[in-house]
DNA sequence: TCAAAAGTGTTAACCATACACCCATGC
DNA sequence: GCATGGGTGTATGGTTAACACTTTTGA
């Protein structure tokens, strides 16, 4: 590798000049009808014991995604089944010590497969539904407000919420999913025929061991998605 | 504005080791039915000679946005109408000297408004037709690429058009533009009947000194848009 | 038999698409 | 008068939206 020693000089003059770049992770998770986003209590000044969103510094041979799955497992022991950039927040005021550049993440995370744990630099953490969040450390109210506009719009033209539910789940589920995030009510024909239509689900063994009719279960089968994007079709709730 | 020191200890074990932060933009412009992007010489190493985009290290007290803007007018020349964020690279191996994170702009411009002036670092700078790019330093390629789907894709139901025409334009100059962003052919009386429904166009006189019938010329009225927006429409090509 | 959710079709309104000719102007 | 783009309406097919009752199961 090249050295260029005029150019080092350029750098020095701008970059290591206290300006750090950490990664933050927006999770959301669906539970008993209610979209959930997980928070940690924060161990470390400042905002010390407040709630945060998961994160930390990105280390120096690291790429941003892979810090961003570290970061959220060594603090809360989840592992994201999605994963994607939202947003960099850089403004020179969001951090009362330091100049701090911000990548936020957006995860999805199955919840009824996860126990959570608290990690190493965070003495807690805990699922909030979005309805109610508590007060937040930095601009996280932010991020997360943006996180939640993003799954918005994202869930009804990706597939998205099957990364939320069970991997096996019944189209009412799937609905309430949909109605929940969306804020909507739904039609429960009009939604079926609609998801079905598609043919990326299908359709399993029935639910045993409820006090009402049993329902089919489904599974999202990613290749049959797959080969519809490849005809140059799409689907949208 | 309060320091802590063992906080200071973790971020030096991490942050100021040799990682920069950099904006880069994208910047998109429209002139004789095609669409393109404004590239700049490099006149520094590494890629020195090699065309890149524009675009440098953000300062201690600036945010991302306006250091964007600062060194897009730096070494262009250029004011940009509409500019957003896009997405933030920063894989170890991008830059062949030091860890560089980059936070890409996307940004529009009006090419009959500027006459381009190359600037400090760039030695020139260029405007070049998407479809016919040369080779670019780091992983501009890339990030053009990228810029380029979120234009695609956005340019259907947000008023960018109107950021890369000028600010009085007929209604077929749109359509082309459409087309040529698009790549497909539109239909022209249904393009007219759809976009004029929205009614956040209005027209006014009429283009002289043409060799053909004479056009009526419209301008996008963001107060309108705004209006529809507000009562919950959208506006889709 | 009751409670709770599952499952199922049809109709009407709306929207998107396809399509071809005459008009105005300057040279 | 010709070349160039400007400007206009209708009919059809497809898509979406609205809507209510019967079925199954366990307690």
């Amino acid at each position: 590798m090249i050295r260029y020693a005029y150019q080092v000089a350029i750098i020095e003059q701008f970059a290591p000049l206290k300006l750090a770049v950490t990664v933050d992770t927006v999770v959301f998770g669906y539970s008993a009808g209610q979209l959930f986003v997980l928070l940690i209590e924060r161990g470390l000044a400042p905002y010390l014991g407040a709630w945060a969103l998961p994160g930390g510094f990105v280390r120096a041979d690291e790429g941003l995604d892979v810090a961003a799955s570290r970061e959220l497992s060594e603090e809360t022991g989840v592992k994201a089944v999605y994963l994607e950039q939202l947003y960099t927040y850089g403004s020179p005021e969001r951090d009362p010590r330091y100049r701090v550049v911000t990548v936020a993440y957006f995860a999805l995370v199955r919840v009824d497969a996860y126990q959570i744990e608290a990690g190493t630099d965070a003495k807690n953490a805990q699922w909030f539904p979005v309805s109610d969040l508590p007060s937040l450390a930095f601009d996280h109210s932010e991020i997360i407000a943006q996180a939640l506009q993003r799954l918005r719009s994202k869930i009804r033209y990706e597939p998205l919420a099957f990364d939320l539910l069970p991997v096996d789940f019944t189209l009412l589920q799937l609905q309430n999913l949909f109605e929940a995030v969306l804020g909507l009510p739904l039609d429960k024909r009009n939604f079926r025929k609609k998801i079905l239509s598609y043919g990326f689900l299908k359709e399993g063994r029935k639910l045993q061991g409820v006090n009402f009719r049993a329902p089919s279960l489904f599974r999202f089968e990613p290749a049959k998605y797959e080969r519809m994007r490849k005809r140059g079709e799409f689907f949208a709730v």
